[in-house]
DNA sequence: GATTGGCACTCGACAGTGCGGAGTGCCAAT
DNA sequence: ATTGGCACTCCGCACTGTCGAGTGCCAATC
């Protein structure tokens, strides 16, 4: 069993190895840290830690390292997050202010969040599911090729070309969009795409209109999709090449996941927050997703009446207590700043 | 002066250099090669390329190795494209084949290309100058924010929100939009801009509606710029790590560069294309770029009636005959499917 | 004049050696 | 439970000598 003071060991453990990058003695921890006992005695309460596993030795008579599992004792009993000081509190207010669009105003929270940590920062979209489709609209481009443009009443937007079996005279496309509009605006997106596929289920009238209708409706469908499917903005993956030597393998796998954006969005989806929003998911317990090596926190936030989240990905000995108190800082802040916009309409 | 058959030297070493990642010697190049000279008379030829700074030794009495300069005068005058292989060719159809738009053709395209070659794959956005606007689109979401849509004949989607200064009516909404669609639309997007601008010099009228006209006006232009400003598409960020040792310094200039995209777009605009549309830029011919230690092979594509390019970017030490063949032969693809995808219309 | 074989020389890579320091584990004493 | 002491382990570093690859130069040859 491991004492309290075992703990506070543990705790100056990971606060200089994350320091110092260099596995940690006891008679470090003795001169850096007040413990009030000698050494040896440290060395006892680090051995019963390594009986738990939560401190590791790189080599026989070696400092000692945190594992992954003591990492999580860290994370979840032992960091306070670390408040923000107020240079870096406004920096984040200054660089939010003012955003042209919320696609600027992502791409700022994630070059913010970059900026304060040296860590990748990623923050998804805010998840459009309770959003109503406000407007479809229809460009004929002439010939077979139609552009499908929808919008939600959140001012998200999203449009496709759309490659029709015949051609259509314009009067046949103000027909289409007054059927597809008919059938889609002022509903919630969910039930947008229930009311298309009923469409597909009925049987088909055969006119080149209907025709056309059901092409463009099964369009509309997909993008309904988009506003569904969460999307991803990032930035700072240059930093990774800077703290190479943080991962004991190579960075690739990093680049990829943040290539792939999939890998991420299932990962920070699959995450579970603390009561404060906050959650982190750390080394190996992300090996399911090539990232063993690696560790995500994340922060909810509030935006359109929907939740989403923001996060960082950096190695496994990254400071939580930075880190943390960062993305919650940050989520904070665009929580309110969506919350202002959406009350201002 | 270097004989001809020094030339011939030159390639072997750049070859083998390419092939190995290793300092070339005389003993290597007489193995390797056919010369049908001693290793002597080699040593004699590298000793001329070396005044010409052709090739340099890393060490004294090591093996040599390109200089910028020699890479230049290989690509220039010694190397040939390699032809792709008819499976690598099928691959790059298959690969392309029925994209759902051009977001996904060019998202394919990249990925085609850092399949082909391992390096990262870079294409331009064709640029849309002589694009015409063919409709402009706005929906109100109440209050004072509505939706900005801007589409051109090539079925290039631009939308925007704006903010005005006063609420508007739903009447007020139709009065601004064809208002400010007579001012557009149908018009190359360069004379649309004019347009606008001449709107923006004249005197202001005062009424709700006028003012919000030259407010919507100014977004539009903003998403005309758009346009006319190219984007990136790119792909493969993650092999950068993989081949990590071929760059003398760190890999995060290049991360950086493809985080910021202008760099690239500068980049890849002020380099000058051969009668097959290729170009390269190599080593320090890109340091002005922050991008000294890499290159870059472009070739150019024609698109909706306009040119873009498609390249590679990766270490000086790179298979050029490779990868420029491999980016002409996308190139043409690519010029094929966007010109079939054209006249289809 | 170009080419060649020979030769001395330089340098990097590598393995082996020895040493100092940091850190541990254990034990007997407090 | 805590502590000081002590033997032990192992890493990191500097130093050394050897080996091989490669060069540059020169006199001899075609």
């Amino acid at each position: 069993m491991v004492s309290e003071r075992g703990l506070q060991v543990l705790r100056a453990i990971v606060q200089d190895y994350v320091d110092t990058n260099e596995p940690v003695g006891s008679k470090t921890i003795v001169e850096r840290h007040q413990f009030g006992v000698s050494a040896a005695t440290i060395r006892n309460d680090m051995a019963l830690l390594e009986d738990e596993e939560l401190i590791a030795a790189p080599h026989t008579s070696s400092g000692r390292v945190p594992t992954d599992k003591g990492y999580r004792v860290f994370v979840d009993h032992l960091a306070e997050l670390r408040p923000l000081s107020s240079a870096q509190r406004s920096a984040i207010s200054t660089f939010l202010a003012d955003p042209v669009d919320l696609d600027d105003l992502l791409m700022r929270t994630v070059r913010a969040l970059t900026r304060l940590t040296g860590q990748v920062a990623i923050v998804q979209y805010p998840s459009f599911s309770r959003a109503r489709v406000s407007h479809v609209e229809f460009v004929h481009l002439g010939g077979t090729r139609i552009v499908v443009i929808v919008v939600t009443d959140t001012g998200r937007v999203s449009q496709r070309v759309a490659l029709l079996q015949t051609e259509l005279e314009d009067a046949d496309v103000a027909a289409v969009r007054s059927a597809v509009a008919a059938l889609v605006t002022g509903k919630p997106v969910a039930a947008a795409a229930q009311a298309i596929a009923e469409l597909s289920a009925s049987p088909a009238g055969s006119s080149r209109v209907d025709e056309a209708v059901r092409t463009v409706a099964r369009i509309v469908a997909e993008e309904l999709e988009d506003f569904r499917q969460d999307r991803l903005v990032m930035a700072g993956s240059a930093t990774l090449a800077r703290r190479e030597g943080d991962f004991r393998g190579s960075i690739s796998p990093l680049l990829e996941a943040i290539e792939e954006q999939v890998t991420l969005l299932r990962l920070m989806g699959e995450m579970v927050a603390d009561d404060q929003g906050l959650a982190a998911s750390i080394g190996r317990e992300n090996a399911s997703f090539g990232l063993g090596e690696a560790s995500v926190v994340t922060g909810d936030y509030d935006g359109a009446g929907s939740r989403a989240r923001v996060g960082l990905l950096g190695p496994t000995r990254m400071d939580y207590p930075t880190n943390l108190a960062a993305v919650r800082a940050v989520a904070l802040y665009l929580s309110r700043l969506l919350d202002e916009d959406d009350s201002s309409r």
